[in-house]
DNA sequence: ATGAAAGCGCTAACAA
DNA sequence: TTGTTAGCGCTTTCAT
């Protein structure tokens, strides 16, 4: 593969003026540049980027690592991040931790070792995985879960609130004995929006239970079972509020397998859009999060940070919007 | 930042040994090692990876290059090719080209720079984006869609005889004027959809015309456009193949606004299997893709061209699974 | 404006 | 088994 000496024997000149053409530096003859380009191109020439991260002691490259590839929620943060840091040249390297602490700290260790310019993180939970990253002073936004200490840049959305006035709306369209099926314990936004529920009909009085609540993972599977387990007891729910989009799915199918028609029967509302959504029979209601701004607003103060390591870390929430559809529309008799 | 030479120094051994010992090498007594290890961990030492893949002139990762981080079907690819290049300690950076040729050619150049261990992409259409890796000798794994040359290894699916598969089940189940909506032309898997439709329809004499036919971007909003567009003449289709879900939603919106029954009204088949597919009423026929098989294919056969660059490129195609659900159970009067 | 030369941190060939 | 040393390809002083 052609060096930059390659090119620059080609061009008659020496690799310090072959390297200053090539970056486009202002100081250099324009025939000898044109001489180096053309060289450049012959060869076809690529900088070899460990030697240049090596001497730079950087890279163009911001990680962002996720805690699921297949979450509809992330992929569109993935989509704002890389949109914004494409702008100003920088490449956009997608880590899937799987909700996986073990493998978090796994891409947080090569992100280190390459020398990434950054990361943005949505973290598993335990805050010390990203102690390597702090001590290093390596610049960081965690995105959709903020860090118990709040020492990096934080980019959250408002999801307590939305989890209250998704409640509150069940509410006020008539339903009387509220569920929740959220994620589990110690993961932030599933305590939130479980704390979101209970503030909303702490509020009006309602009736609260321990029996109307279910924790399981983020998935599909766990949601189904938990659904199916909220109506095995003798005064099932009459609504639920589903914590993600994956879980919606499994709700969803345990409503079909129990017969029950979502909205007259039971009603619900999901977080996370989806294109979905409003296909299925009644349309279902959600909480749409900003989730392509979560993205846009992570990067640019990762961008931010690395001009100005010292800059105070500040945290940012994004409001989600209610999207009520005729899942929530009302029971029937 | 701690250097190779401050653990040795640290260590009281040559940086040498440090080295080997940092890498597990056999010879180096395990007094010495011990102590490098001590000072490694306490220098909270982090090996520089540019410098160590400077050295090595390879690094151990994979670049995955897929069309669209939004498409399940690509995600799952992405999770096959993480599980199966994770076990052999190999990272997976993954590249979003947006169906973008000009994306493309740049995560290729960014995989080149950055002399990544071997390229796993979907080509965009055009073969000459590759041309680069190719000249290089880059290992290269081309999925879902091969190159007209088929000089690179190449991992697809069935998907003309899929598609045939599926328009004879629709014709079996009572469909008489079947239509198609496929992505663009010139995309392989586009093509090869629409070609196992007319195969299918010229094989049982049906009546087949270009009328029934619309082209367009593989998304929602083409397909729901031009589903209303075959609706919008005097004798539009009884039933259509859909060639991936993101169009399937389009098609099922297009068929509530027309007020049209799936199934009963209007036989659906789409390709790609999701969460929701069953959850729709009636539920959706589909082609089910083997997509993290093809991922886990690729990264297998990644890896073993890496090992060996002069073994003859290969094809594999792996079969798909047609499912049949309720959107595809025969015209209702 | 250009070139010579140093050096980023690491690994591997070679010597001892 | 260990250390010395060269050098991967690039950028950037420092001289000229």
């Amino acid at each position: 593969m052609a060096t930059i000496s390659d090119v620059a024997r080609m061009a008659g000149v020496s690799t310090a003026t072959a390297s200053r053409a090539l970056n486009g530096k202002s100081t250099v003859d324009p025939e000898l540049a044109a001489r180096v380009m053309t060289a450049a191109r012959q060869l076809s020439y690529q900088p070899n980027g460990p030697a240049r991260n090596l001497r730079r002691q950087e890279a163009a490259v911001l990680a962002l690592i996720i805690s699921d590839v297949e979450n509809p929620f992330f992929t569109s943060i993935a989509r704002g991040v890389e949109d914004v840091a494409h702008e100003v040249g920088y490449s956009v390297v997608l880590c899937n931790s799987d909700e996986n602490a073990e493998k978090e700290r796994r891409y947080i260790d090569v992100a280190i070792q390459e020398r990434v310019a950054g990361v943005i993180l949505s973290p598993t939970g335990e805050s010390t995985t990203v102690d390597p990253l702090l001590a290093r002073g390596t610049p960081m936004v965690t995105v959709d879960r903020p860090l118990t200490d709040r020492t990096s840049d934080t980019v959250l959305v408002a999801t307590l609130e939305s989890a209250r006035e998704a409640t509150a709306h069940l509410m006020a369209h008539g339903y009387r004995r509220i569920g929740c099926i959220t994620g589990p314990s110690g993961v932030r936004t599933a305590d939130d929006r479980l704390a979101g529920y209970r503030e909303a009909l702490r509020a009006a009085k309602h009736p609260s239970s321990a029996r109307l609540v279910r924790r399981t993972e983020y998935r599909e599977a766990g949601a189904r079972r938990a659904m199916l387990d909220l109506f095995d007891q003798a005064e099932p729910p009459d609504a639920v509020l589903v914590a993600n989009s994956a879980m919606a799915v499994g709700v969803l199918a345990a409503l079909k397998e129990l017969g029950l028609r979502p909205g007259a029967d039971v009603g619900v509302v999901a977080f996370d859009e989806t294109p979905w959504a409003a296909l299925v029979d009644p349309p279902l209601s959600v909480v749409a999060q900003p989730a392509y701004e979560v993205g846009q607003a992570a990067a640019r103060l990762l961008l931010s940070r690395i001009e100005d390591t010292d800059r105070a870390p500040t945290t940012t929430v994004l409001g989600a919007r209610l999207i009520a559809r005729g899942s929530s529309a009302g029971p029937v008799g």
